[in-house]
DNA sequence: TTAAAATAATAGTAAAGCTATCATAAATAA
DNA sequence: TTATTTATGATAGCTTTACTATTATTTTAA
């Protein structure tokens, strides 16, 4: 066991910290598996339940409904990529190569981080491309952005957004192109697997043709 | 009465063809009211039912569930759009002007079409812009491409990449830049409504300001 | 006009999505 | 150490969702 990283939670999406105690963590990390065995729809607290070895009514002490969970675990995710694109980036002085890097980090397949025991990453990825968009396609976005629940993909948004300006302060869509290249780095990669004939890269299933593409699409756009 | 349009569907997607009597007319467009107002997640056969006088079981002769329903629903507006986007730009001969056209259409909000007696597009097109993604992000995607029933979304976004294709012959990906400008038209949509900080269109809610974004983006890449 | 097809009315079942209670075990505070 | 809080396990139960089946009645088509 490697020293951990904690990734701090809106103390909000949970009734009691799952970090806090075993079970927790369980809970947690059986529900990344679940959910991308099952999919969002399929999945249920009782199967989880069943699964780690307690009863449903253990699930609903620590989260009040799945929508909360999946809610935890894209807030989670987007907190622990800004962790490791700030890590990873923060020593690069040119803004041109800094953005080059961050795409490059949101368009590579993840791997398994070995400072977090119970969460499975590479996993947790594939989640985030097919149910990452169900946290907030939903009736209750405005009460749940009101909790701030949105907050770490906003931030990273952010964060991307400004790198963007640093490479050309006269682009008028920093935020836009931002979000728009995070959102498609998970829908090229969901398309290139599932709908490949809405991508141009074929049956290669290589992640890094939609860096490429990504990559152009931003810095046609950069240049001054 | 205006002489009505009918867009030609998979069959696969329904028992009975909706199309083909009254009640079916009225679980079509009531059923779009409903997703609008209660969210897809919220949304029942039984409400439905409900709503239109009839029973649960009514509805089921027609859809086998709701996942179904929304296909169809999905699956409906792209082919409705392609007609209105093949039938308005039919005439156009130079591309660039074409392609922009395309983009205005996809980014500006929609109008009821009263060729369309028992289906009111403008709110169609609201819940395309919050649910649509729900229709393909799921573990059944690659059950239900095999039945074509993504294959108006698919055609669109061909069309539209053969269109990037005219204006740029050289561009490498014309069918990722369609479905990105697709998916965006919609997702910036969203965020702008809801998310406000993800765009750079702070709380105008103006949609031609998306339109502007996703024109530049485009045309950065297709500059010769 | 008669048969076939569609609908309404009703019932029923399994699973999902919760909430509540109580006994026990484990952690902690006095 | 004992007392007490806190977490868990076991069990029960309730409402809603997601269906399927049956029969009677109405509508439509041959």
């Amino acid at each position: 066991m490697k020293p951990q990283l904690q990734i701090r939670m809106n103390e909000n999406l949970f009734l009691r910290d799952p970090v806090s105690s075993e079970l927790g963590k369980k809970i947690v990390g059986n529900s990344i598996l679940l959910i991308d065995k099952n999919g969002f729809e399929n999945f249920t607290f009782k199967k989880l339940a069943e699964e780690i070895g307690t009863t449903e009514a253990g699930v609903y002490r620590y989260f009040e409904n799945k929508h909360k969970l999946l809610v935890y675990l894209t807030a989670w995710y987007w907190g622990w990529l800004e962790f490791q694109i700030t890590f990873k980036t923060n020593n690069i002085k040119n803004p041109v190569t800094k953005l080059k890097q961050v795409i490059k980090m949101l368009g590579s397949e993840v791997e398994d981080d070995i400072q977090t025991d119970y969460i499975d990453e590479s996993i947790l990825y594939k989640i985030i491309i097919t149910e990452g968009s169900k946290a907030y396609l939903t009736k209750q976005v405005e009460e749940d952005n009101k909790k701030h629940f949105f907050k770490p993909y906003k931030d990273l948004c952010s964060i991307v957004g400004d790198i963007i300006l640093e490479c050309n302060p006269k682009y008028r869509y920093p935020k836009s192109l931002a979000s728009t290249i995070i959102e498609m780095a998970h829908f090229q990669n969901f398309f290139m697997i599932n709908l490949p004939s809405l991508t141009d890269f074929g049956n290669s299933k290589e992640p890094n043709n939609i860096i490429l593409f990504l990559t152009d699409l931003v810095f046609a756009n950069l240049k001054k």
